[in-house]
RNA sequence: GCCCGAGUGGUGAAAUUGGUAGACGCAACGGACUCAAAAUCCGUCGGUAGCAAUACUGUGCCGGUUCGAGUCCGGCCUCGGGCACCA
């Protein structure tokens, strides 16, 4: 028979609710302390996913197996509140944000509860709660008054369809990761947050941090270190300098004409009489070109002659100045030296529009195609002969000591674009007057978001908060009507949750020292470069300000994968595969749909959903229970028969835990029971000892066990994790495998400390080992201790 | 195009530093129990040949290193993720 889930879950949940069971004492420092941390939800309209739960589950098993061996467990649960989605939804049907995210709120916490997850809830935070956002806007304020965050003219990435700007990792292949819109490069004041600053930081600290390879990569992708020069161009006839950046200094004698952004500030300036036209038109067709025409469109090179000259400053040559939108405004100095014949857009450009192609490296065809690898200098001066990287710093040298030129270091990271034209965000915390801006002071945070009956966007770039005129008006100024993206309060909550009810400070600083860094930090791979970028951005900013006692905030980082339909697509409504875990916990329970979401497979790989496999789970924990209440197999008496095995569960169970291997570990734990199955007796303390075990993947379960078989008055979550022997795991007899010439013929049972030669002499007594050996003379004999013996035979 | 990661039975997947490929599940099949079914318990389960012991073969493809390769090296193919005119 099995067991009654629905019973035993709702006991224990009430249970923990009314002893405080997962309560933090945050000031106890007399055990050494443990943070795991969920990346807290956004808590959308449609309810927990199946794919929630399972890092949530991840680290609820990590968290119970750490508190269970003697530490201090902080592990909070809080919700990302504020974003685009409860906006668009509310304008939509009518419903305010507000009461919607809420409502949402409240779905959420009760699905989390009915999981079991052993959350703190009295730590509980919203992003969208005043309390919590007054230090969203502190930090900002901070921000803003160190230089960090600014408000400036800048080309910004706009959906008009969203009514906002976006950041840069907002969009995917030129439209808006929400909806899908079209983006549209249009310069605006903007406040930005200048994370360029901290690039080389956050670039080298990634080093030391226990992340996924894959995703330290990727930011160091994001970031985009290069090493390069500044070359100054004068513009012939013109008092007029222009800087270009360049990785290849070297090639400078190749440069046959300069390329600036069409947005470059100098245009208007250097174009000719007869060029104007044509340059403006060109101006005009690039500004309304949406980014997704931007990147398809990349192969065909497009752009106009200025009319004007550069004067080459390494031989005094004047070469063409043009322009096209091959060359970005927003990287490097928005202008590049073009050399053809070794960079390959340069080189599609001049075969276009029939430019010079000068070669000034041995190898390659350039008749064919531009030659991009090392060689020899030629038709370079005081370079012939060099190599590539000679050459680079000759260069540099022969640059930077004619002040024509110097070193530099250019980062493709770009401003954080801070703020959102919409209404359902933090207030930016600032006044702005005719002629100045000024920031409010703490007594007057948070600033609190008006309540609105009209907060669509408009399509003008306008904020819906300009409607609130008495909210805006304010001592003879105008309160700035952007608001934060979603991204703000994300990029500093996991330093709230260890003081969240603090008034006076962001959280008391002991507190943080005690408690920072997050120890183990999960979460999915969309966030790689957003939402972990920025947090390591104002944790180390925060570091800097004495706030924080640690500059890194997440030590150890794990990515779960995702759960895709049973066909192996990802779950979308359209695809009618989507599995709601409120019907499984309904039908199997709350620890069936835990211990089958970590059994799936790899916690970091992405897999489908199988029906039959639930149903597996399920019958494996009624299994556990019968063999509890109904086998009659637990005794005192201790028989030995389960020794190894049970000694083997516990160390391979502790360290699968360790190194999150959660489905291994339930392997051997189904290995445990398979033994008792066949075992007569069970011993108590071994029975025991597994339930422990258990209780952190299936908790409702294996605390009924823990009380109604065990008798145990206690909460089996502040039980002693169950210490294994290491002796009993030594054996006195090895099976040696034989292999003739790497094949396997057979094994062996030999002693322990047997000698090769003992080994050898038993080997050759397998009549399968004796066939294969007859007629072959024996040229080697490998021993491995323990494990193997190959003889070497022809 | 560039940068990561992954390819193992019918299926989800295991496999310390190179050392028994397929642990543990699911599905399937067989047996026990039952009037019967479900549930449960026990067993079989990569392929080919054989009654069997056993032999050969087998971790995307081709080659290499090694006594020994799923694991290491070189070259491909396929799939997934990221970046994408970044000078």
């Amino acid at each position: 028979m099995g067991f009654d889930h629905k019973t035993i879950e709702e006991k224990w949940q009430k249970y923990w609710d009314e002893h405080e069971t997962f309560k933090t004492d945050v000031w106890d420092f007399s055990k050494p302390k443990y943070y795991v941390l969920d990346m807290f939800p956004y808590p959308s309209g449609q309810g927990l996913h199946v794919g929630h739960p399972e890092g949530y589950t991840a680290t609820d098993i990590l968290a119970r197996y750490k508190r269970m061996n003697g530490f201090n467990v902080l592990h909070p649960m809080g919700w990302d509140a504020f974003g685009l989605p409860a906006e668009q939804y509310a304008i939509k049907t009518g419903n305010h944000p507000d009461g919607f995210t809420q409502a949402n709120i409240a779905t959420f916490k009760r699905q989390l509860k009915m999981l079991g997850f052993s959350y703190d809830w009295s730590k509980e935070i919203s992003t969208a709660d005043p309390k919590f956002y007054k230090w969203t806007q502190w930090i900002f304020k901070n921000l803003y008054q160190d230089g960090l965050a600014k408000n400036i003219d800048m080309p910004v990435n706009w959906c008009e369809e969203l009514g906002t700007v976006l950041a840069n990792d907002e969009i995917i292949d030129g439209k808006s990761e929400r909806g899908g819109y079209p983006v549209v490069r249009k310069n605006m004041r903007q406040w930005v947050m200048d994370i360029p600053q901290y690039a080389e930081r956050l670039l080298s600290q990634l080093d030391d941090l226990d992340w996924p390879e894959s995703t330290k990569e990727m930011q160091r992708n994001w970031i985009g270190k290069s090493v390069g020069a500044h070359v100054k161009f004068k513009v012939a006839d013109h008092d007029l300098e222009f800087t270009v950046f360049t990785t290849r200094a070297d090639t400078l004698f190749g440069a046959t004409y300069c390329v600036l952004a069409p947005e470059h500030e100098f245009v208007d300036q250097i174009k000719t009489a007869e060029q104007a036209r044509a340059v403006d038109e060109y101006k005009k067709i690039c500004a309304s070109k949406s980014d997704l025409e931007r990147t398809e469109l990349n192969k065909e090179k497009t752009g106009v002659f200025t009319g004007a000259y550069a004067i080459n400053p390494v031989n005094n040559k004047k070469i063409p100045i043009w322009i096209s939108d091959y060359v970005l405004a927003t990287y490097g100095t928005g202008a590049i030296m073009a050399v053809p014949a070794h960079d390959e857009r340069d080189y599609a450009f001049a075969k276009k529009f029939g430019l010079e192609i000068i070669p000034v490296l041995e190898g390659g065809n350039i008749e064919e195609e531009a030659f991009v690898g090392d060689g020899v200098h030629i038709n370079s001066d005081f370079l012939n002969g060099l190599g590539k990287q000679e050459a680079i710093d000759k260069m540099i040298e022969w640059l930077s000591e004619r002040g024509l030129g110097e070193k530099k270091i250019n980062y493709r990271l770009r401003e954080w674009i801070f703020a959102r034209q919409r209404y359902w965000g933090e207030p930016i915390p600032v006044v702005n007057y005719e002629d100045h801006t000024e920031v409010l002071p703490d007594e007057e945070l948070p600033l609190t978001l008006p309540m609105l009956d009209d907060y669509s966007p408009s399509k003008s770039g306008e904020s819906p908060l300009n409607k609130a005129t008495d909210w805006v008006n304010y001592k003879g100024g105008k309160r700035e009507t952007s608001t934060m993206p979603g991204s703000a309060g994300s990029s500093w909550y996991f330093l709230r949750y260890i003081d969240p009810n603090n008034d006076q400070e962001l959280a008391d600083k002991r507190l943080l020292e005690h408690w920072m860094p997050v120890d183990f930090y999960m979460g999915g791979t969309e966030h790689a470069v957003g939402h972990l970028l920025y947090s390591r951005f104002w944790n180390n900013y925060l570091y800097d300000k004495g706030i924080t006692t640690t500059k890194e905030p997440f030590q150890r980082l794990f990515h779960q994968g995702m759960i895709l339909g049973s066909n192996n697509e990802k779950m979308s409504k359209s695809r009618g595969n989507v599995i709601n875990p409120d019907d499984i916990v309904k039908e199997y329970g709350a620890d069936t749909l835990r211990l089958y979401e970590m059994f799936m497979g790899p916690l970091e790989a992405s897999k489908p959903w199988s029906d039959s496999g639930v149903d597996g789970a399920r019958k494996w924990l009624d299994r556990v229970y019968r063999l509890f209440t109904e086998t009659n197999k637990l005794t005192d008496h201790n028989n030995h028969s389960l020794d190894k095995v049970y000694h083997a569960t516990v160390k391979k169970v502790s360290e699968d835990i360790e190194s999150m291997n959660l489905n291994t570990a339930i392997s051997q734990m189904m290995i445990f029971i398979n033994e008792c199955y066949k075992s007569d007796e069970v011993y108590n303390e071994y029975a025991k000892g597994f339930i422990q075990m258990l209780s952190c993947y299936a908790p409702h379960l294996c605390e009924e066990i823990w009380s109604e078989v065990f008798h145990e008055k206690e909460s089996i979550a502040h039980s002693t994790w169950p210490k294994y022997d290491p002796e009993m795991l030594v054996e006195a007899e090895h099976e040696i495998v034989v292999q003739v010439n790497g094949k396997l013929r057979g094994k062996i049972m030999v002693a322990a400390d047997a000698d090769d030669q003992t080994i050898e002499e038993k080997a050759k007594e397998i009549p399968a080992v004796q066939t294969q050996l007859a007629g072959k003379t024996i040229r080697k004999v490998i021993v491995i201790k323990g494990k193997i013996i190959n003889i070497v035979a022809n």
